[in-house]
DNA sequence: TGGAAACCGGACCAAAATGGTACTGTTTTC
DNA sequence: GAAAACAGTACCATTTTGGTCCGGTTTCCA
């Protein structure tokens, strides 16, 4: 169904949650309490988003996580990237070469035309928006906004 | 990721190689022929897609199938949606109410406005626009929704 | 100085989705 | 009535996904 797995939706969830608290630092316990996730799940998440440069880590006491930039300067495309890897709807949009049957294949152009729209599409939304509730157009950079749908 | 799954993939090539012969009616060997596909595979697309109302099919000897509508009036969300249902990036954003967590998790909101407009990207581009994007015609068409690849 | 709080990096497994194939039936034409 | 071609369904192997656990390391603080 064109989804996104749903660890990168509990993702988005734990970084809203991050995001509420801009100047703490977050245990995984706590978060995985506000998120209402289970707290081995959430630990993964974090350790991914960690990887990905999008949340700091503290070890030790009183250790946790932080946001590691500004909510304004993560993108749910970010995110996206952080658990599912760069995006693209079809392995040619991706990397080409790997198809023997790019030369006649025809339709590699039209899906990466689409991927990098909705590319432009997860980009123009960010956290800061998510926290916000009711982003405006989320579709900046995308040539085909259509209504932000009911 | 964000994939499409690998026969919405074929699908696509299957529904180009239809739509290039437009007055014929084809057989399911000549058009896995042409797309370069298994058999087997490319007759079970053709099932779905014609579940979708995409394809017309016909029995009998000299059997096959055609467009059931021309391919302007086709666009790639239709494919998508006869493959994998129905178009939203997380389970929210296609059904509410499954989540018990709905109330406090306040992403939904920001799901369901990206799956919009993802959802808008897809339907504008249609199967004419597809074949005009062949990798022999040099010229791509500038009728895209988007730049490829930003 | 030692223990507790937290994160780190893996490995691991069960369950589900995916991709691919096969088989049998039905329809149509000649 | 035989052959061509689609229809429906069932099946299986493989991969991916989701979820959990464990031992190790770092830091704080009494």
């Amino acid at each position: 169904m064109l989804r996104v797995s749903r660890l990168t939706d509990y993702a988005t969830v734990v970084m809203t949650v991050i995001a509420t608290h801009p100047a703490d630092v977050l245990s995984t316990a706590q978060i995985a309490d506000e998120a209402r996730l289970e707290l081995p799940t959430v630990s993964k998440l974090l350790k991914l988003l960690g990887h990905a440069g999008l949340v700091e880590s503290f070890r030790g006491v009183n250790g946790g996580y932080r946001l590691a930039r500004p909510a304004e300067a993560i993108s749910l495309a970010d995110i996206v990237e952080a658990l599912e890897g760069p995006i693209g709807l079809t392995e040619c949009s991706i990397a080409q070469g790997h198809c023997d049957r790019h030369a006649q294949c025809g339709v590699s152009g039209s899906w990466q035309s689409v991927s990098g729209a909705i590319d432009g599409v997860l980009r123009g939304m960010t956290l800061a928006q998510m926290l916000a509730g009711r982003p405006a157009a989320p579709a900046k950079g995308a040539a085909n906004p259509a209504q932000a749908n009911a």
